[in-house]
DNA sequence: GCCGTTTTCGGCCCGACTGTTTTCAGTCG
């Protein structure tokens, strides 16, 4: 089993425990110990019957280990079984609404039975929920609200966990002989935050017409497969143990690039595409562009032939959501979209200061091993308390170790000073002007505005905006993007504001972000707003998470000189809001 | 349940804010 699977089954554990009203630290061992899996970096199923190196693992005792031990061979664990007999397993699908906690998932069940979120959802119908203690009309909104985002997210599953499953499939296929390409289609391809199902298209000899009736058993006799769905010609359809569903198709080289250009889509993006093949006297399908008068086949094996007789270049899958794209590829104005390569630097990220676990120094020297000229120290302050947020003094303190590094690195790589700091109540900020005015990088960023009301949502912003110290707007594209409707945040006077005063907003580079945000991307370039694009880490590893923001800024349709942290350090820091004189 | 010792058990990130309150429980980060 992958890590990622073993800590989700101990933050599971936790959950449940917390439901049970569990001893709270005995919990937070859970928690920790499912982070630490999460965050490590070798796999631990192949050490797993090494119980000393399992040890070694900080947050993982010998109960723990014998837990993960557990897991490994029959896929749970004791604690988890007997937790499951007691509680639904649903009922850690209703912790996820927002507003929801472990106490009120409790309640429900005592009070009302309720174990579900169709049963929740009854019991406000009912009336029913309105009876118990504390809920309100504004309690229920907020429920009702959660309720049917909850709706539109269930049945997709998010990108990095669908990009894997993708490279365990493709990695199997490629030992059969005579498989030579394995390309993810559909929304995959393009990039989307989540995806409903997986197409892998497959092409090689062994795919050919005569051939590909060996291919085919190969591929259904994937061991992970949990449940063949359909198995026929040259299409084989199934489900893996996690419930998403991959669909694989062989085909022959000569129809592969029509095959992958029609399965990778978007839906509306083909439409357009055939309507203009249509007026041009083609038509386009799965298997070829050809003539319509004589059925010639004028393109069929690679995608580039097929949108060049149509006279286009082009177009990268992140941004085929017939958005424009189709016109810019006719008149050969298609920006060239941002690649990682471009990236200099990382600017937002934490260390064991607060809540981050590695080092200054570790951040240095992971920021260098990914090809990085710069990045910024960026931890909490004060008001973000669980962190053990930097207060005036410490923050000054933190800053000189980070100088210290800095001038350790003998020009390896520039390591900036900075701080993230949280928008107070009234829109202040939570750090004195006298410690940010020595800040290289100060985000400012939105964690306690959320439990604010609504209504001075985008006032408090605005103020904060304000400061003459702020120069990066933190999370816009995370919690702000996805919730400002819930919150009735005025985005566009948010992002005038912004571009106005120079305070840059920043793109997290996250792969768990649900719905999307390339349009408001899209909306804030075209507002004149400086973007950067951070990855917030706590950890090394996640570092690595920039791929997957690079790809939702190309479905913003950004370039290279679109994004400030491509730039060197200079320019990039002159990039920045100017301080003010002193 | 983990950790670090004061080697056998006590401590373990906590403060802001909401919605319901009439003094605070629960959620969030």
């Amino acid at each position: 089993m992958d890590n990622k699977s073993i800590a989700q089954l101990l933050a599971e554990t936790a959950d449940l425990l917390e439901i049970g009203a569990g001893d709270p630290f005995r919990i937070r061992s859970y928690r920790r110990a499912a982070e630490a899996v999460e965050n490590s970096t070798e796999q631990l199923s192949s050490f797993v019957n090494e119980p000393s190196r399992l040890l070694e693992i900080p947050g993982i005792g010998k109960g723990m280990a014998a837990n993960i031990q557990e897991i490994e061979t029959r896929g749970s664990m004791k604690l988890r079984d007997e937790l499951l007999i007691t509680y639904r397993p649903t009922m850690l699908e209703l912790l996820k609404l927002p507003g929801m906690g472990p106490k009120t998932v409790a309640l429900l069940w005592e009070a009302l039975q309720v174990s579900d979120v169709e049963q929740l959802q009854a019991a406000i119908d009912t009336g029913k929920l309105a009876t118990l203690p504390r809920f309100g009309q504004k309690l229920i909104e907020k429920l009702q609200r959660g309720i049917a985002e909850y709706h539109r997210n269930s049945g997709r599953f998010l990108l990095d966990d669908a990009e894997a499953a993708a490279e365990r499939v493709t990695l199997y296929l490629e030992q059969f002989k005579g498989i030579e390409r394995v390309m993810p289609a559909g929304s995959l391809r393009r990039g989307r935050e989540t995806v409903g199902d997986l197409d892998l298209l497959v092409t090689g000899p062994a795919c050919a017409e005569e051939a590909v009736a060996a291919a085919v058993e190969y591929t259904a006799a994937y061991p992970p497969i949990a449940e063949l769905l359909a198995k026929g010609q040259n299409k084989v359809s199934f489900r893996l143990r996690s419930g998403l569903q991959v669909d694989v198709r062989l085909l022959p080289e000569a129809s592969y690039g029509a095959a992958l250009q029609y399965f990778t889509g978007s839906k509306m993006h083909n439409v357009s595409l055939r309507q203009r093949a249509l007026k041009r006297g083609y038509t386009l399908s799965e298997y070829s562009l050809a003539r319509l008068d004589d059925g010639t086949v004028v393109a069929a094996a690679a995608e580039e032939e097929i949108y060049k007789a149509l006279g286009m270049d082009w177009i990268p899958p992140e941004i085929r959501e017939n958005q424009g794209e189709l016109e810019a590829a006719a008149e050969h104005r298609l920006p060239r979209l941002i690649e990682q390569i471009d990236l200099r630097g990382d600017v937002h990220m934490h260390t064991q200061a607060t809540d981050g676990r590695n080092t200054i120094l570790e951040m240095a020297e992971a920021g260098i091993a990914r090809g990085y000229q710069y990045i910024a120290i960026t931890d909490h302050s004060k008001n973000l308390a669980m962190t053990n947020g930097l207060d005036d003094q410490r923050a000054l303190e933190h800053m000189q170790r980070i100088r210290e590094v800095d001038a350790q690195m003998d020009g390896r790589i520039r390591v900036l000073t900075g701080i993230e700091v949280d928008i107070l109540g009234d829109g202040a900020i939570d750090l004195s002007n006298e410690v940010l005015a020595q800040m290289d990088v100060v985000i400012a960023s939105v964690h306690s505005l959320f439990q604010q009301p609504k209504e001075q949502m985008t006032e408090r912003l605005l103020k904060a905006l304000e400061n003459p110290y702020v120069r990066i707007l933190g999370h816009l594209t995370g919690r702000l993007l996805l919730r400002r409707d819930a919150y009735e945040i005025d985005l566009t006077a948010v992002l005038k504001q912004a571009a106005r005063l120079g305070v840059a907003v920043e793109h997290n580079a996250d792969p768990n972000r649900l719905d999307l945000c390339d349009i408001d991307l899209r909306r804030a370039r075209e507002m004149g707003c400086k973007i950067v694009i951070n990855t917030d880490s706590h950890h090394i590893s996640s570092l690595d998470m920039m791929r997957y923001g690079i790809r939702q800024l190309r479905r913003a349709w950004l370039a290279k000189e679109d994004v400030l942290n491509t730039r060197p350090v200079d320019e990039f820091l002159a990039g920045l809001r100017p301080r003010p004189l002193a």
